[in-house]
DNA sequence: CGGTACGTTGAGTCATATCAAACCATGTGG
DNA sequence: CCACATGGTTTGATATGACTCAACGTACCG
């Protein structure tokens, strides 16, 4: 699983150097961080509310959900990650979590020691300002959700997620935001979006009437399933989406201070 | 105004101390740290969305609103700050903005140069955790907000941010959890709470009944209004409220990896 | 700006149908 | 005895309809 290891945290780096600028010898150390892969099946909860982790899960395939639990047991998910993404390097600098992470579909996992992460931030100040950053990032998205969650109903919102999605899978590489493939049933999208399965069945459907999206599949049931955006600037209007949130295309050398 | 500034940045230290263990020679820096304080009347925008900034806003006395808008001009609130709080230390590290900044109240507020805080991170590391720790803590709070408008109902979801404020309002000495005042109009609880004006007053008048608060007013339209909790235990549990997400009680050495 | 009323609507609930993939018996032939 | 078909059952996801209810919009008063 060593091979595993170096290609997560190679897609790490270049989600972090979209971001930030970072020197060779900083490249060089990050790269050299030493975790364990595992893999997961579809639905394994990897983190369980209110437990305290001492490592943080970096994804190196599949779809991984932060969520948080109501008593009654029903969740709302607050944060999807994909491959790349350091689910919650935000529980270096604060262990005690109150949310949980699941494994949204298949996927394989690797646990970075929290010491090895403060360490790398401390010896090397501009690599932890890139960590804040990237957390950042998360958070950006966390407050677009709330605004879209509490100001827009079923529709929109459906449609914002979608557009969320397709651009950050395309800068992930791993799909063109007019055709994706998205692993999640609908009662997990129901879950991200504060709706019931049903709701985002009805809203999917709704999308499709209005030819906004497609889905290519040889039968009903068929998985998986691919998106399709037959007109990218539709959705996006529809959706009230502008990406901004998303902070790309503002890479900032955090040695700035220093220069 | 220098006593302003000085006392806004004595809250602010309080607050990070609060959660990140610093040396004296770091207290130094951060109550070093200069900064022009403003005056601002309720209601007036002091961040544009879509604005690039160059310096974070530092509350001194009021309350401040992040908060995020769609295109016919409806608003989500998407965070609020007391006194002490760093609205937009994260735009330390991400300055051109999605969201805006609004006065929510009468308030003063401390300007200081990204700059210098940027300057602060890199040359003491252990701050730059404290920072990173800082924002976490808003971001923590962002993900609780998802979920209580994702998935509770208007009546557990106004209790719940009833408490949160409580709580927050508590630590910041600013109050007690049983007895505060909250300078907020209903339309601007509706802002948060992604509900109608209209029905965050009905929801009022449903805590009042089931006796969960109360307020006390020396004539019906009189502010400012004080919010008094008789149960503080039965309110918290009808807003299914558990306060691990504030990172209280969690003080943790950031320099715990040089040692 | 807070409080109240009334008609409207978006979303939830419950029930049921459909279909594909996974599962698990048995089979049969090499 | 194993390799691999065959067929029935179970499971999990997507659909869709009927009914209910929480929240909205608008209006008006204090």
């Amino acid at each position: 699983m060593k091979e595993g290891v170096r290609s997560a945290l190679l897609a790490f780096l270049r989600r972090l150097q979209r971001r930030s600028v970072l020197a060779a010898d900083e490249w060089l150390a990050i790269l050299g961080l030493e975790g364990e892969c595992v893999r997961e099946p579809p639905r394994r909860d990897l983190v369980t509310p209110g437990q305290t982790v001492r490592h943080s899960a970096l994804v190196g395939s599949g779809l991984v959900g932060r969520f948080d639990q109501m008593r009654d047991g029903r969740r709302q998910i607050t944060a999807i990650h994909l491959p790349g993404d350091m689910c919650d390097l935000h529980s270096v600098v604060a262990p005690t979590t109150g949310w949980g992470l699941v494994a949204l579909t298949a996927c394989t996992v690797v646990h970075i020691p929290h010491e090895a992460l403060r360490r790398l931030a401390t010896e090397h100040p501009n690599v932890g300002l890139a960590f804040w950053r990237d957390t950042t990032l998360d958070a950006s998205i966390l407050a677009k959700w709330v605004a879209n969650i509490g100001r827009k109903d079923a529709g929109p919102r459906l449609a914002h997620f979608l557009c969320e999605m397709g651009l950050r899978l395309e800068r992930a590489e791993l799909g063109r935001r007019e055709r994706f493939q998205l692993q999640l049933t609908q009662e997990q999208m129901g879950d991200m979006l504060g709706l019931t399965p049903v709701h985002v069945n009805r809203t999917t459907q709704l999308l499709k009437a209005h030819g906004l999206i497609a889905t290519t599949r040889t039968s009903p049931a068929a998985r998986p399933q691919v998106t399709e955006v037959p007109d990218w600037d539709r959705l996006v209007d529809f959706a009230e989406f502008s990406p901004a949130y998303l902070l790309d295309g503002d890479v900032e050398s955090p040695g700035a201070a220093s220069g």
